[in-house]
DNA sequence: CTGAAAGCGCTAACAC
DNA sequence: GTGTTAGCGCTTTCAG
């Protein structure tokens, strides 16, 4: 073509170098083997003559050769790709789940795909759909309440499934976590040995918070405890929302009250606003978090809280699916309790 | 046959429900179409009449069809996914980052595929390769220090990529951050009118907490000031780092000292034991952190920092990214600032 | 508006 | 050890 083609410019061959990406004719063409060569050196090295790989390496060294696993999955009806979900990833244990389970995944030569689902119940089967759409291998999902039509889907996706979080009534493949209402009873008996009768609840309202509410006012009830303040919070926990349930109590802190919060942030704010407003702690109100974060430990006064290890849950999660997707253990459910422990500091 | 077959029991035919995953071809086939139509009515509806809509729908709820997007993917070259790379989710600024970020994109259909990279410089042509070799559409990676090769991989994956968190020297593509020895610069400049003279620093020891600490100390001189202590801890910053940074410097607090710390955490943990050695804050010891945790904001006293909007930079990054996706804006190099600025309170 | 043919880049399965 | 053939499940392209 002489003609002009104005506002369509060809970029000038300025630059020697092939424009399209190279794939595996490229290099099996430049190695002089066949494509399926190159694959087995890459995928199953052993099985190929040294020099044949040493030729081929090169080939792909020299190419800049990066495969494609999107072609290779399809073929091999692998992904390569686990999907992770989670509410939220500010939350230490969450991040830590996240940050452990990413790290196992990968190291076993998995990707993962990650959403967040929020707190609050959106269109999971949408989310579903664009998460299964791309076949992962696994999933790791957060225990949560789904629409049957998503649990659906997700039974017909017939891949090895993981919840965490809670160590629900309804698992739908494997299981791990912990019962939140008995964190709640064991926080309730701890206050109960050290002399306490007198409680109050400060809750986020998010499902599992509210879970371990009701362990822990059912218990200190049935040990004859009083329970004189249940406040919820909206979700997520915040250290303000913290400070503000304390001022909600002070006209219960007469007498002494000990204060189960459903997460550290929110204890800490108790804490802080306390001081401020010169209740003494643990003298005159004594307080127990959940997540033992960093701050509970690092704060004067240090703060009582329950451990749960978010890191040994992601890592845990991901080695149960790697099992699974090796093809061990056939098709054994697996529910496996984190254990969690009251950690008692100056707080109470 | 009827010959015995020990050890591989064929499942039992008992639910009459189809076992393999429904595909393109089964949907068209219940609907009396061909693949293609099937596909308009996902991808393009408006280019199918309502009548052969309808059925093909009802084909598809019926089957519980949900389209292979990796086949779509290898297909059309486009795989829907993009690459985030951020070293930590733990620090509230990039797990904010993380979250818009998955939020805006997958708000406008696409996945994005997590990596933690962590501080250390790992074998990040490894980490590429995994990534890149899933074809993302984009990718999101945090300004770091990388390898000659693996910088040269991103350049050839020709796709879009955006840098967060530093506006660096030698962009790739997009950038989108703020100058972290300007922030260093200001915060000297803030503490100057304030008419302080003696400052230290508490840094960790990640490369943009040492510039913001660089930028620090050359403003505080230039200003005439006298730097008495720089401090650098292991990343990441905790609350005892911060802790134990105090305790080195009570020798040094018989004078008025202003204090920098390259996070909030650390500011944190020097403010509480700065309470608990009986050093008065903000009279003997100002201290000033970084990120604007809400930590900083609900302490008691409350700690002035520096704000950065992690989830403002995730949106934007995927904004800027979504825009050359969409083809607009050709090739043009964008290069985002986001404002950073100073937050006085209790502490200074 | 709908369909048929071809092929995305790779690997399973089977030859040699 | 290595090569050949035939798809993986979809979309592009072109024809009607």
């Amino acid at each position: 073509m002489t003609t002009n083609t104005p506002h369509q410019p060809e970029p000038p061959p300025e630059t020697s170098k092939p424009r399209a990406p190279v794939k595996i004719t490229d290099v099996a063409a430049a190695a002089g083997v066949a494509p399926m060569t190159v694959s087995r050196v890459i995928n199953t090295p052993d099985r190929v003559s040294p020099e044949t790989t040493a030729k081929v390496r090169a080939a792909i060294e020299k190419l800049g050769y990066v495969p494609n696993l999107i072609a290779g999955g399809l073929s091999s009806r692998k992904s390569r790709t686990v999907a992770a979900i989670v509410p939220t990833i500010a939350h230490p244990m969450f991040s830590g789940v996240v940050q452990a389970f990413t790290d196992s995944m990968r190291r076993a030569g998995y990707q993962v795909m990650l959403s967040i689902s929020g707190y609050e119940d959106t269109d999971d089967e949408t989310l579903f759909r664009a998460i299964l759409g791309r076949r992962p291998d696994a999933l790791l999902i957060t225990g949560s309440a789904y629409s049957p039509g998503a649990l659906q889907m997700l039974i017909e996706a017939r891949i090895p499934i993981v919840e965490i979080w809670d160590v629900s009534s309804r698992p739908i493949d494997m299981v791990i976590g912990f019962d939140h209402a008995r964190v709640g009873a064991e926080v309730a008996a701890f206050f109960c040995e050290r002399g306490h009768t007198r409680f109050a609840t400060l809750m986020a309202s998010d499902s599992r918070a509210v879970t371990r509410g009701r362990g822990f006012t059912e218990e200190a009830i049935r040990r004859g405890g009083a329970i004189v303040s249940e406040q919820v919070m909206p979700a997520p926990s915040t250290i303000a929302a913290g400070r503000e349930g304390l001022r909600g109590l002070l006209p219960l802190l007469d007498d002494r009250l000990a204060l189960f919060c459903s997460s550290d942030m929110l204890a800490f704010g108790a804490v802080t606003e306390a001081r401020m407003q010169g209740v003494a702690v643990p003298d005159r109100l004594a307080v127990c978090g959940f997540g033992n974060f960093e701050l509970s430990e690092m704060n004067e006064p240090s703060i009582t809280t329950v451990n749960v290890e978010g890191v040994q849950t992601g890592r845990n999660a991901a080695s149960v699916l790697l099992r699974r997707l090796a093809g061990e253990n056939g098709h054994q459910p697996e529910q496996v309790e984190v254990p969690f422990r009251i950690i008692a500091r100056a707080s109470t």
